[in-house]
RNA sequence: GCCUUCGUAGCUCAGUUGGAAGAGCAACGCAUUCGUAAUGCGUAGGUCGUCGGUUCGAAUCCGACCGAAGGCUCCA
């Protein structure tokens, strides 16, 4: 056996990414001897870190099991205790192949390493091709947990064999693994599906049809304050709103470039003869459609086009996920046509209307990607209009003083996009806005503005979107407040609570009192004890319950309580009088008030 | 679309090796009139996702399909 060409390190001196990194990817090492334990035949793909832990990529002749991955487990904790060394050796590429004769994966991967540097790293009597980053022992691998079962693609290729994927969850200390656990748990109460029921804002029907969402009443009522939101905005900002419908012709998709570029993920055309109609997935030709049916000036530029539009997209079945991956969405999309001059205008001007709609929900916390062609992809061929496109837009965003970073191969195929992924309470991930620069659409379906030379010119099209998708938008609203909506956004407001049924009347009056400045109250009138009211009132996430019995009847007033920022937390505020309460809630209805 | 798992009342779930479909909550009815998170009693509610197969007999075993979950792939 040749000697350790990786030197011992201190982890106490790494940096903490580098220092976990090691400790996953060995704990991945472990992983896989505890399979090959397990199962003999086991074939090894790949085992790298992740960003929670790390996951290791296998073939075997039998599906595991939950109970597989408790017996993992402990042998895992097995081969920890035993603080076996990790070993990292240099091997000539014969040796290896007869080494890796019956692993299939292995021989690929070594078939890929184009110089003779190969190493492989032993620990106990596991080896494993690896180019290294370990710990030195695996003692020195911190508390960990597998975690789930997961089918994979070798190498993430949809036409490549399928492997079984263990993921593992490994942190530094026993407290950060339970904190991350406990993070874990709290997603999955606030899964936006189980809330979406248990508050009755929406559903779905296999009667229906997958990945269509119906919104129940009280969803209906959030959906139209959140597009009356960005709507009112949208005026205030100098836009108009247009209607364009749900079908397209077949031939106007072809001009715009979609066809080629997106027909696997339209939903199948409705055919009328010669003619072949798409349900619209975007709104971009339509928009262009409505610019052509007038002429325009330099001087009308530029003009900005805002629709909520339904749109169908054919996601894959497996694909689809509650409301935040559907096939019918509400998009609160613009296209803002403009003189190549006015871009890093109205870039800024869009970025406002963003910052003030994210922040408004409570979302402060957000980073910007550029998201840029790569020589691979399917982009429209026009590299100078691209170069244009680029540069356009990295200098909008210089100019809005916005941070950013990079990233090739994910821009749409007309032009470079700029997305905005912001940060919920829960620290996850969201990607909500858009702003996109398009040099190529408009020239493609003909759109022209005269300009201050009497000459055609095409103008510069903006795609924009605030929210994104309602629906989307929604799934994450919902997780993010917990189904405790502010005020504004609350499908029931107030629930006016009469302790006995000769309290009904003063209840109706305060009802209507409230109603009659346009707040959503509901009343209980069951034959129901007070608390059963008001346990119904905080599991319904009601943000203001009004106790009304002898004493408030009296007093022309009620008994206050709120529901709190927190789904647990409430507070009784005691006898109020109803100006002063009314006072209290238009204010908080008007400031959009997302409370502390 | 692919891999794995799952589908029992409106919701959450029990249902032993195949042998008469259950509970709690919700709903409805009656009683109760109550002071800050569940009043009591009663009634009703199911082609066990659908279709087919094995069996004397299927919620239970097998197959196909539909739908969902966790991933993978994809997301203009």
């Amino acid at each position: 056996m040749t000697e350790s060409i990786e030197a011992s390190v201190d982890l106490k001196t790494l940096e903490r990414d580098e220092r976990l990194a090691r400790m996953r990817h060995s704990a991945a090492h472990v992983l896989a001897e505890a399979m090959v334990g397990l199962i003999p035949e086991a074939e090894l793909g790949f085992g790298p870190p992740t960003d929670v832990g790390f996951y290791y990529d296998f073939r075997l002749p039998r599906a595991l099991t939950n109970d597989d991955l408790l017996v993992l487990e402990r042998n895992m904790k097995r081969s920890i205790k035993r603080n076996h060394h990790f070993l990292m050796e240099r091997i000539e590429r014969d040796e290896a192949s007869t080494y890796w004769g019956n692993q299939p994966f292995k021989l690929e991967l070594l078939s890929e390493l184009e110089d003779e540097n190969i190493t492989q790293c032993s620990h106990s009597d596991f080896v494993d091709l690896c180019r290294g980053g370990h710990v030195n022992h695996t003692g020195e691998i911190p508390p960990f947990k597998l975690i789930s079962i997961a089918g994979a693609y070798w190498k993430g290729d949809e036409n490549n064999p399928q492997m079984q994927r263990v993921y593992g969850a490994l942190f530094e200390t026993r407290e950060e693994l339970e904190e991350w656990e406990k993070q874990r748990e709290e997603a999955q109460r606030r899964d936006h599906r189980k809330l979406g029921r248990e508050l009755e804002l929406f559903t779905f029907s296999e009667d229906i049809g997958q990945g269509i969402p119906l919104f129940l009443p009280k969803g209906e009522v959030i959906r139209n304050l959140m597009e009356s939101f960005v709507r009112q905005q949208q005026e205030d900002a100098g836009y108009q709103h247009v209607w364009t419908g749900h079908l397209v012709k077949k031939s106007l998709y072809e001009r715009s470039g979609h066809m080629q570029n997106y027909e696997s993920s339209m939903f199948p055309p409705l055919v009328d003869g010669e003619t072949e109609f798409f349900l619209k997935p975007m709104n971009c030709p339509s928009h262009m459609t409505l610019f052509n049916a007038t002429a325009h000036s330099y001087r009308d530029l530029p003009l900005r086009f805002a629709e909520f539009a339904t749109l169908y997209r054919y996601e894959k079945s497996g694909e689809l996920s509650g409301l935040t991956r559907v096939r019918s969405l509400t998009q609160d999309d613009a296209h803002i046509f403009c003189l190549p001059e006015q871009v890093q205008q109205e870039f800024s001007n869009s970025l406002e209307l963003i910052k003030n709609t994210l922040e408004t929900y409570g979302f402060s916390d957000y980073r910007v990607a550029l998201s840029l062609p790569d020589s691979a992809g399917k982009y429209i061929d026009a590299p100078e209009l691209w170069e244009a496109a680029i540069q356009a837009l990295r200098n909008a965003m210089e100019a809005s003083g916005l941070e950013y970073v990079e990233e090739e191969g994910e821009a749409a195929f007309y032009g470079p996009k700029a997305d905005f992924i912001a940060k919920d309470v829960l620290g996850r991930e969201w990607q909500l806005s858009t702003i996109q620069v398009d040099f190529i659409q408009p020239g493609r379906l003909g759109c022209v503005y005269v300009g201050e030379d009497g000459q055609d010119h095409t103008p510069v099209m903006l795609h924009r979107a605030v929210t994104g998708s309602t629906e989307r938008f929604l799934g994450v609203l919902i997780e993010h407040f917990n189904g405790a909506f502010p005020l504004w956004l609350s499908p029931v407001q107030v629930v006016v609570i009469p302790i006995a049924d000769r309290h009904h009347s003063y209840a109706n009056s305060v009802q209507a009192k409230l109603k009659s400045e346009g707040f959503r109250v509901d009343v209980d009138l069951r034959s129901e004890r007070m608390g059963a009211k008001i346990r119904l009132a905080q599991l319904q996430k009601i943000p203001y319950m009004l106790i009304v019995g002898d004493k408030e009847a009296e007093a022309n007033s009620v008994s206050l309580r709120v529901r709190g920022s927190s789904s647990a937390e409430t507070q009784d505020l005691g006898e109020t009088q109803i100006d002063e309460l009314l006072t209290r809630l238009l204010n908080e209805r008007e400031s959009r008030d997302i409370g502390p």
